[in-house]
DNA sequence: CTAACATTCAACCAAAAGGATGAATATATT
DNA sequence: AATATATTCATCCTTTTGGTTGAATGTTAG
């Protein structure tokens, strides 16, 4: 098993709204902090805490040329994250059915 | 599109490696409360406030029988959740190519 | 050199998260 | 009725989060 703190890093940084329109924007094509920032109401600063967010994240990664800084979308944690929820929803969903399930439960219930 | 805050609160519940371990336990039947905080060496109050994050997210369904609780998983949000990441994972990641992108990078860059 | 620009750093703040402990509530057992 | 059990409620504490503003840093342009 992977160790849990990417997978924790990883849905807490796309559990907010702000930061998945910043990964959407991202995900056309690189773009500089305050490319990115422009359409938010909030501060600079405050999309620049966003992106630290999802930097730590593995979710975006940073290219500074010069005073600027390109920030480009990685696909892998997202890939990873896909792959751990299929495969646990596969495990947790269907190997158990609705029926097994209740059998299941009557059995620990009389134990 | 479907309401974000749904999403957000699915996310942010799976984001935690106890809250997953009390899914995981659940996915296997229903359980009472203190069945479910049995493993955890953290105190009974704190795992309660865990399953309240998880009944928020709509992950885990609660039964009152008399004095005791049955918490049961429910499967639509990690779906849901699963959904929506093969989808913007597929738009993310597939649609835009690393060449492609890069095509678009170097117009966006000299406009 | 100086001015403008791109970005972060440093404080500060309010709210939320994650935990502990002790009291309260409701139900079951004796 | 008295006690034990299952669970939450109410506080309190510390850390994190998400935001603000103002200053600092480094880079480019005039």
């Amino acid at each position: 098993m992977s160790a849990p703190r990417t997978l924790d890093r990883t849905l807490l940084a796309l559990a907010d709204p702000t930061r998945r329109a910043i990964l959407q924007r991202l995900s056309k094509g690189e773009a500089r902090v305050t490319e990115v920032a422009q359409p938010f109401t909030m501060s600079l600063n405050a999309v620049s805490k966003h992106i630290l967010v999802l930097e730590r994240a593995k979710l975006v990664k940073r290219r500074k040329v010069g005073r600027e800084h390109f920030l480009s979308y990685r696909s892998e944690p997202l890939e990873a994250a896909t792959k751990w929820m299929d495969e646990t929803r596969a495990f947790w969903g269907s190997r158990l059915d609705a029926l097994e399930r209740l059998l299941r439960e009557e059995n620990e219930n009389t134990k």
